[in-house]
DNA sequence: GCCAATCATGTAATCGATTTCATAAGCTGC
DNA sequence: GCAGCTTATGAAATCGATTACATGATTGGC
């Protein structure tokens, strides 16, 4: 591929004069900047980053790791962080954790020797050794949806507690009382925040939380349903089952389809995180939305603040909220 | 951040020592290189893979293009693409054209700067000067799930035409007669394809097809309602229609419902691309798979190959097979 | 006891850009 | 007619690794 030497020479300039119209240096005469562009489409000419990012220090790039590709949640996520990194000028270089703590090491470290420019990183485990090193070199990193306590590092995430103390507080009106909740691993904050928020909400709504009807799954399809056959294997099954993202919700509903029973006249069923398609299921699924996009987008500004002004930023929480469909309808309302 | 000289001087040895300890180089007396790794954790030494890929002019990085983040069919390509990529030491750069052309450009320039050792592209439009260039510089690139004409570029992609065939069979079977067709775009070889395909297999089930039967969209949710309206607007609306993928599947649920329309009794839906919530609708949904992981694992080896060894590699086309489910079920069963 | 081979390591050029500093040319004002 | 200024350009150092080549030490064969 050509060089910066061969549009040089192309050209009849120096390499110097090359560079400062690539980087719009005005002291560069039109008629010259003219021959420069010329020689550069002559040879199709692409600038080598590699070469600028050694020189320079700074790859105008951001890394993203998310707990998992096939999780629409991240997904929604990975695309507002995209186009707002991109209205900014940075490329988003993301890698899949696939909820593995080792896997997010991989990223966090192949990052790092890329020299990306600031990290985002939905955190998979509780602290790992390389993560933590990180937070106190105090490199530009946001945390996003989940926080880990004790490092300094900025994060911005969404609040369910509102939503879920208005979702069981929903159940209780339409007649549940027997709650029960496929939540998420206790090594996630998220997964911590959510039971924690859905044991006050049923304190605060003067219901029993079992302790067998509080089961931790891992946020994938398979805890989901072995939670659900569990529950529902129970001596007294729940009346209701609220998961603890979408994911372990779609194995919930594949349990509850094998079986052959009917929501919501058989077991409700709630979700946190709202996904397109919970519209169109059987019954459609009562769901706490998350803000994903306004946080995508609030995480970008973080990372580019901090790699730009070089200051500590803030932490932000967003609060989601309840879509009420139908699959939490009063028991005997449906047949 | 350390450099390799830091190490050198802290372990006592030049950069060419650390360098062929980097590089798992034998001839390394097994103290020094002790004394070497000690020095690079001392500093949490991270190698510059900036300044590597200048001198070595390899990135061991691949890029990726894809039509459109939200579509799980693409994200589920991604993963395998990306899981296989990883298995071979690659790291994968993924860009999101958003279906649109002048952000694939945007991104197969990025990435051209970035200088990645191979691409793979999803292209989103007929040509693009860029591409084509590509093409004829004959760099390492391999086309996945769609192809363009006339460009010596091999590609990845399914063959849906036996899974249509079916299915038009099976919708006959049903009793469905007048059969439409929400397509994808003319631009795209899957759009062409999959219309095609479905005139091919109309005639063979001695069938006939409308013209305003076959409407063209987007792959995009937004098209597939609003062919789904204009389809039942119709003075004689069809009975079944057959969606041109996932995304486009969505939006005429969305319709259908929207109406209070039944599916199969008033409409009978059946989509190309299958994804794991269509188990779940109402009904489950009728749909071709595509063979996603087996696609994005081949179309990285092809890559690989290329970057490796030089040589020009084989287009790939691998078979769709059709899933079915209730959503076309014979008219007047279901009620 | 010396030459050749082997092993371990170091010196310095190099990749392709950016950027500092120097300088040549052309003006202006007195 | 020249000091002083502006404008446009070039020469060369630099970023952090890799690697060809050189070198010094050790060993073994004869």
């Amino acid at each position: 591929m050509a060089r910066i030497k061969d549009v040089a020479a192309q050209a009849g300039v120096s390499v110097a004069t090359v560079s400062r119209v690539l980087n719009d240096n005005p002291s560069v005469n039109e008629e010259t900047r003219r021959r420069v562009y010329d020689a550069m489409s002559a040879l199709n000419y692409v600038p080598n980053a590699v070469a600028r990012s050694l020189r320079t220090t700074a790859t105008r790039t951001i890394g993203l790791i998310i707990g998992d590709v096939l999780n629409p949640f991240f997904t929604e996520l990975a695309r507002s962080v995209e186009d707002e990194a991109r209205r900014e000028g940075f490329t988003v270089v993301m890698g899949n954790a696939d909820e593995r703590a080792d896997q997010q090491d991989h990223y966090v470290r192949t990052l790092l020797e890329q020299r990306v420019d600031g990290l985002l990183i939905c955190p998979t485990a509780e602290v790992t050794p390389l993560v933590q090193q990180l937070a106190e070199a105090g490199r530009p990193v946001v945390f996003l949806d989940r926080t880990i306590s004790g490092l300094d590092v900025p994060s911005v995430r969404s609040d369910g507690a509102a939503a879920i103390a208005e979702l069981v507080r929903h159940l209780r009106e339409q007649g549940h009382r027997r709650i029960a909740l496929a939540s998420g691993p206790a090594t996630l904050s998220t997964g911590r925040e959510r039971t924690a928020a859905f044991a006050a909400a049923m304190a605060a709504e003067g219901l029993e939380v079992r302790p067998e009807y509080v089961r931790p799954g891992d946020f994938r399809e398979g805890s989901g349903r072995r939670i659900t056959a569990e529950l529902l294997d129970l001596p007294e099954p729940p009346e209701a089952i609220f998961f603890g993202d979408n994911l372990m919700t779609l194995g919930g509903l594949e349990e509850i389809q094998a079986r052959g029973l009917r929501i919501p006249a058989d077991v409700a069923v709630a979700s946190f995180d709202d996904v397109t398609w919970f519209k169109h299921t059987a019954p459609p699924i009562t769901a706490i939305a998350q803000p994903t996009a306004e946080m995508g987008r609030l995480a970008v500004r973080l990372v580019i603040g901090r790699i730009q002004s070089g200051q500590a930023a803030d932490s932000h929480v967003l609060p989601a909220r309840l879509v009420i469909r139908r699959s939490c309808e009063r028991k005997g309302i449906m047949e």
